[in-house]
DNA sequence: TTGTACGCGTTATCAA
DNA sequence: TTGATAACGCGTACAA
C-alpha cells in the first residue's frame, strides 16, 4: 500500500518531519521556498497524508455517513447525488449504507458509526414501528444527526422534510374535482409517521369534500413487488374503486401493472396520482399525474445543515426544522374522461 | 465525541488496556469470564473501539471505495446497491464518488484514495478520452481496482463488462427483422470504449444484413437533456430513420421526447430500442423494447471480485475480464405494424 | 523559520 | 492468562 510517509519525505528532503508537516498545513509558519520543495517532491513521491494518522490526531474525519432504506430508488438515488455533492465541494467524503427496511441494520450502523469513522450523519429512518430510544442512550456522545423525509418524530434532531400533508390533500382534493368518489389509499407503512401524515391529508380531504371515508379504501401494501400488485388486483376487483391515491413511488407502478392485466383502463376506469420524482412521469402509458418532492433539493438541504451544525453547532437548534414543498403535476392518468 | 477509549475502559476495570483489547479479538488468548466482563462493561460505557487508532495500527480500512459517473441514475444504483449488500456481508463500508463524468474528479479521487482510506476500488470510469496513465503511475502503490461497466482498456486490472458487442449486434438485428430501413444509432460518447464496442457491433449487424451504413445516422448525443432533445427532433425530422438504437438509457427517454414533440408516433412511423435496466419499461408509452443489463449482478460481482483481490491477491490476474449477458427483451416499441 | 518530543487510541510483542 | 511497552503516521507545543 502507500509505503511512503512523512518521514522517508523528510529524509529525502533533509528535513525534519514537522516541516514537512507544516508543508500541508495553511496556517503555519513555513517559507515559501521550503514549502515549494516539499509539495514538489511530495508530488513525485506520490505522497499523501495519511488520513487515519491525520484523523487520530486531530480527532476529525471529513467523513459523514448517509443512511437510506434502499439505495436502488430514484427518489433516495437523487437525494444522495446532492448529498454527495454538497460534501465533495467541502472537501468531505460520504459513506453510504442501505438499511433494506430492517431497523437492526440502521442500529447497528449508527452504533458502529460512533466510533469515529464519521462526523455526522444524515438519515432517513427504517424503523418508526420500533423503539429507537437507541438514539437517546448514545445522549452526549450522539454524533450530530439529520433527518430528511422519513423521521423520528421523538427524537430531538434537526430534520428536513416535505409538506407531506398539504400534497396529500391537494392529490385527494385533485381526484375528487376530476370526478373520483371512490378513492383508494395505497399505503405501505400504516404506522410511519410519513405514512400517517400523508394519510391525514388524504382523510381531511375526503372529510371536506363530504365524501364518506371507508378503511377498506386504505390498502396496505407491502414491499413484495408480486404481492402487491395481486392484493391491488384483488382490492380494484373487489372494491371499485375509481381513484388511486399512491403514498409512495412504486405502488402507482404497481397500480399500472394491476390495470393492465385485469383490464382496466387509467384513467377511464380509475385515475391515479402518487407521490414520485421520477422524471420520466411523462412516458408513463398514461402519464402518471404526480405528487413530486424535491428530492435534489432535499439532500442538497440536509447536507447544508449538516454542515452548519458540524460547523457551528449552537446555531442550529435540535428542533430546526425545515420543510420543503411539494409540487403537484397533473397528467393524464387523472385526466377527466 | 467519544470520549471513552481503551484506557477508560481498562482503568473502569481495573485491567490493563492490552487485555481490554484482547476482548475484541477472537483469537487472543482470554479466560471466558474476563472477557465477558469487559464487553458488559464496554456495552454498558457504550465503548467502541477507534476505528482511525485501530486502522492505523493495522493499515487496513474495511473500506472500499465506490466510483461512478453519476448517482442519480438507475443503472448506477442498481449496481451501488449490490455491491453495498456484498460489502456490508463481509463487515466493510462503502464510500461513494460521483464524477459527473469529470475526469479531473476521476483522477483527484483516486490519488487522495491512496492516503489509506480505502483498502480498495470499483470503479467505472470517466476519462477514456483521456490520458488515464495516472493509474500506472501509482505503480506498486496503487490500490486494488476493479472496473466494471465502463473500463479503460490499457490499463490492467481486473474488470466486470457485459457482452456488448453481441447485445448490440442482437439489437440491431432486431429491429432490421422489424422491417427497418434506416436506422439511428444514438452515441453519447464515440470515444468511450464502451461506445465504440456497442456501435461495432451495430454497424456489424448493418452489414451481415446488407444495409448499407451511413455516417449521418449515428447521432451524437451530450449530458445535456434538452439539448439532446432538440437534436434528436432535427435528426428525426432530417435524416428520417425509420429505427433507433440508444447506446445509453436516457437517450431511449430522449427519443420518446421527441417523438411525442413532432408527432412521430412509435413503433409505427418510428422503432426504438436502447440499453435500458429499467424496471418499468413495460409502463412506457409505447413500452420499451431493452437491452436489458444485469446491473444488480455486475455490481455483486465486481465487489466480490475485489474481495477476491483482498483476500488472495494471487488468486486473480490482473488481464481477469468477467462477462455477464445482458438480455434483449421485445416491446410495443419494436412492434411491427 | 525549523527541529524535538510527545500523544492521539489501538494492537502486537514480549515478559511475567 | 495478564501486563508493560513500543509502534502505526501525523500534528502541535515548545524550544532553538
Amino acid at each position: 500500500m502507500d509505503n511512503v510517509n512523512i518521514k522517508k519525505l523528510a529524509k529525502a528532503l533533509h528535513l525534519s518531519t514537522s516541516t514537512v508537516s507544516r508543508a500541508f498545513r495553511d496556517n503555519s509558519d513555513i517559507s515559501a521556498t521550503t514549502k515549494a520543495r516539499i509539495l514538489a517532491m511530495a508530488k513525485e513521491l506520490n505522497y499523501q497524508p495519511n488520513h487515519y494518522a491525520s484523523n487520530l490526531r486531530e480527532q476529525k474525519s471529513k467523513t459523514i455517513a448517509v443512511i437510506v432504506p434502499e439505495l436502488a430508488n430514484n427518489y433516495f438515488s437523487l437525494a444522495i447525488q446532492s448529498i454527495e455533492r454538497v460534501a465533495s465541494a467541502k472537501g468531505y467524503h460520504i459513506l453510504v449504507y442501505a438499511t433494506n427496511d430492517q431497523f437492526e441494520k440502521e442500529v447497528s450502523f449508527i452504533k458502529h458509526l460512533h466510533n469515529g469513522r464519521a462526523d455526522g450523519i444524515i438519515m432517513s429512518v427504517s424503523g418508526e414501528a420500533n423503539n429507537h430510544n437507541y438514539l437517546n442512550e448514545l445522549s452526549k456522545k450522539r454524533l450530530p444527526i439529520v433527518f430528511f423525509d422519513r423521521v423520528y418524530e421523538d427524537i430531538e434532531t434537526p430534520r428536513v422534510i416535505t409538506n407531506d400533508y398539504d400534497s396529500s390533500f391537494a392529490a385527494t382534493k385533485h381526484l375528487i374535482q376530476q370526478g373520483c368518489k371512490r378513492i383508494a389509499y395505497l399505503a405501505v407503512n400504516k404506522t410511519l409517521s410519513i405514512g400517517k401524515t400523508r394519510m391525514q391529508g388524504y382523510i381531511d380531504a375526503l372529510k371536506k369534500f363530504k365524501i364518506p371515508f371507508e378503511d377498506e379504501l386504505i390498502i396496505d401494501c407491502t414491499n413484495n413487488y408480486k404481492e402487491n400488485i395481486d392484493r391491488l388486483k384483488k382490492a380494484f376487483i373487489d372494491l371499485k374503486p375509481d381513484g388511486v391515491f399512491t403514498s409512495v413511488e412504486r405502488l402507482a407502478f404497481a397500480t399500472y401493472y394491476a390495470c393492465y392485466d385485469i383490464n382496466l383502463v387509467i384513467p377511464k376506469d380509475l385515475k391515479v396520482i402518487g407521490f414520485s420524482s421520477l422524471e420520466i412521469a411523462p412516458l408513463l402509458n398514461p402519464a402518471l399525474s404526480t405528487v413530486t418532492q424535491p428530492a435534489s433539493e432535499l439532500g442538497k438541504t440536509a447536507a447544508e445543515l449538516l454542515f452548519k451544525m458540524l460547523e457551528n453547532p449552537d446555531d442550529v437548534t435540535p428542533t430546526t426544522q425545515l420543510v420543503l414543498n411539494s409540487k403537484l403535476v397533473q397528467r393524464e392518468s387523472t385526466s377527466k374522461a
